[in-house]
RNA sequence: GCACCGAUGGUCUAGUGGUAUGACUUUGGCCUUCCAAGCCAAUAGCUCGGGUUCAAUUCCCGAUCGGUGCACCA
């Protein structure tokens, strides 16, 4: 057999975690299918996320559609920079990226330059594959968006959205009302997004069709320190930053206040939802000595961003994979659509205290104006308001003529002006998850194949509250009215928002294997003695063991178990 | 996209120019007083399309998916 992946992968798909896509028409790379217990197991991550994000930091959530119109992605960038420009070799039919060859060769901004700029360029370099020269290589475009058309007959374009940032962003006015307007305020959004891969390989890790849960965190560009810093202040994690990657140098390990104060996080917001992910993580089980977390290199930062960490989960197929990327986007989007679309992304900051300035306005006479300008009285006005004038009048520029306007077609007015604050456009501070590289790796840090007495036992050690069925009960035998009593407990579990499954095929031992196996993290057995005196085992799926307890417990006990506030040496008589 | 390798019940596999082996799993039954025990039975398969052939799961070509390398990863 192979390794890890093979077996975990193998798991999920026997057991209905994860299936390939369309597989009766045969399967696409890049999109798959999360079956009955990955779709719990990942609407489970997806809840502890919402726990973090919006019960705690208070960030509620939107839904945006996954179809945007042309424009967002125009405004957003991606329409022209999440293309790359390709070119294909006469010869072997390699694709390259043009600007990289030009690049080689010494051509300075290759990424910068148009197609055809390019094509002359490349026209007779040496391809890097097979070395016979590119003649007449066409240069175009590969955008890795999808696109589509809205509306029957229409010329609309549209695109799958690459991210869900976007559709928070362009809400930014109404989220700034319902926040009421006052900095820092946040929104997250968890869905759908899409980018059509080159070569998606690496199962679920590079998808087409994947889940992102993001939150956009508005703050004041002059206040990056965050509120509630001093809960995270003292917690330390694994950072390794760009100088430690030059210099080839392991990562270290400072407290949050210490990562900030050195100025190896940019600032505490960065910082803090570094560690609120590494909480995060650990709590959906990734295991801390396989997560770290890497600053971006100056080379590999997106150009708006002003700091960049991902958090990268270490998985024996894949090596380190990046799963968050918490980055300070500063305002380059917000203005990038205030650009576009021709609103204002801002927020009104007021001041502590009301400034009063001194400001001369000039206004224009406009009586005295329109007789003499007539149709360019209005253009004479507004130049008019811009200009610097003299003690006899000033000198304008209109249509690239220099005109003279005396100064009694105008007053001057000196004017104190009330100033209550200012026109703010805020900073985006980005966490931003892949739910799917996460629930693989979930899976892959929880498998286990453990020796029993000569069998293999495949155990997934979920953490209870992200495993998909959180409790199985077996009657030990099936008949003499176990089979009822058990079934009945079920039942009780059930009313109590308890995922049981009721079990009473094969032998007692197979049964707890394909609870094993699924990550169930606790057992009922009824057995004889609970017709005596009504009670029941309970067994936990790590460590195996048993206590003994009223069967009309259980209910309140497994509860309390998941919840993680009742130990599991408490929770009955051992055995 | 390219090159190389692979694809047989749900899973892992044997094998073949004449529609297929075994194990595990699953389901039903018997048995069974707590960790994949035993017995009986049942369900279930040659990735897809084309070609060669009387006949293709097998040979050839192509596609799809998966793996590896190249390229790509805003």
């Amino acid at each position: 057999m192979g390794d890890i992946y093979d077996n975990v992968i193998e798991l999920a798909r026997r057991r209905g975690f994860v299936w390939p896509s369309s597989e009766c028409y045969g399967a696409v790379a890049g999109f798959i299918d999360y079956g009955p217990l990955g779709a719990m197991l990942k609407r489970k991550i997806e809840n502890l996320w919402r726990g973090f994000y919006i019960i705690r930091e208070g960030y509620y959530e939107i839904e945006a559609p996954t179809v945007g119109v042309e424009s967002i992605y125009i405004a957003s960038g991606h329409v022209k920079g999440f293309a790359d420009k390709m070119c294909q070799c006469p010869v072997c039919k390699e694709y390259h990226r043009a600007d990289h060859i030009a690049d080689e060769h010494g051509t300075a901004h290759a990424d910068s330059l148009s197609t055809e700029e390019l094509a002359g360029i490349i026209n007779g370099l040496p391809c890097p594959s097979c070395g016979e020269p590119l003649e007449n290589a066409d240069v175009f475009y590969f955008n890795l968006m999808f696109q589509t058309t809205i509306g029957p007959g229409s010329q609309r374009t549209g695109y799958l959205r690459p991210e869900t940032a976007q559709g928070i962003f362009i809400d930014f006015n109404r989220l700034s009302r319902f926040y009421r307007e006052k900095l820092p305020f946040g929104a997250v959004q968890i869905g759908k997004s899409y980018r059509n891969e080159i070569s998606p390989r690496q199962g679920m890790i590079r998808l087409r069709e994947f889940t992102q849960a993001e939150a956009e965190i508005f703050i004041h560009p002059d206040h990056k320190d965050h509120p509630e810093f001093s809960r995270y202040a003292d917690y330390s994690v694994s950072l390794w930053g760009q100088t430690h990657q030059m210099q080839d140098i392991e990562p270290v390990t400072p407290t949050m206040r210490e990562a900030v104060d050195s100025g190896l996080v940019a600032n505490e917001y960065v910082a803090y939802y570094i560690s609120l992910t590494h909480e995060f993580l650990t709590q959906v089980g990734i295991n801390p000595k396989k997560l770290r977390f890497r600053q971006h290199l100056p080379t590999e930062c997106a150009h708006y961003a002003l700091d960049c960490w991902d958090a990268e989960i270490f998985s024996e197929r894949f090596g380190w994979v990046e799963a968050v990327g918490i980055a300070d986007r500063t305002d380059y989007d917000l203005k990038a659509h205030a650009k576009e679309s021709g609103d204002k992304f801002s927020v009104f900051v007021p001041y502590d205290e009301v400034r009063y300035e001194q400001r001369r306005t000039i206004v224009p006479d406009m009586g005295a104006l329109g007789p003499h300008y007539r149709g360019k009285a209005k253009a004479v006005a507004d130049a008019l308001i811009e200009s610097e004038p003299g003690p006899d009048g000033a000198t304008i520029t209109l249509d690239g003529e220099s005109l003279f306007i005396p100064a009694d077609l105008y007053q001057i007015r000196e004017e104190t002006i009330e100033v209550r604050g200012e026109e703010v456009i805020p900073h985006v501070v980005e966490p931003s998850y892949g739910i799917d590289r996460i629930l693989y790796c979930t899976l892959e840090h929880a498998y286990e194949e453990e020796d029993v007495e000569g069998e293999i036992r495949k155990v997934l050690h979920l953490n209870p509250a992200i495993a998909p069925v959180q409790a199985a009960v077996f009657p030990l035998m099936n008949k003499d009215g176990l089979d009822t009593i058990a079934r009945n407990l079920a039942l009780e579990l059930q009313k109590t928002g308890i995922l049981a499954q009721y079990d009473d095929n094969g032998a007692i031992g197979r049964r707890y294997r394909r609870q094993d196996e699924i990550g169930t993290p606790y057992t009922i057995t009824i057995d004889y003695d609970t017709l005596k005196d009504h009670t029941v085992t309970l067994r936990e799926r790590d460590s195996m063991q048993q206590v003994r307890l009223l069967a009309s417990t259980v209910p309140e006990t497994l509860s309390r178990l998941i919840q993680g506030t009742l130990p599991f040496a408490e929770a009955g008589r051992k055995i």
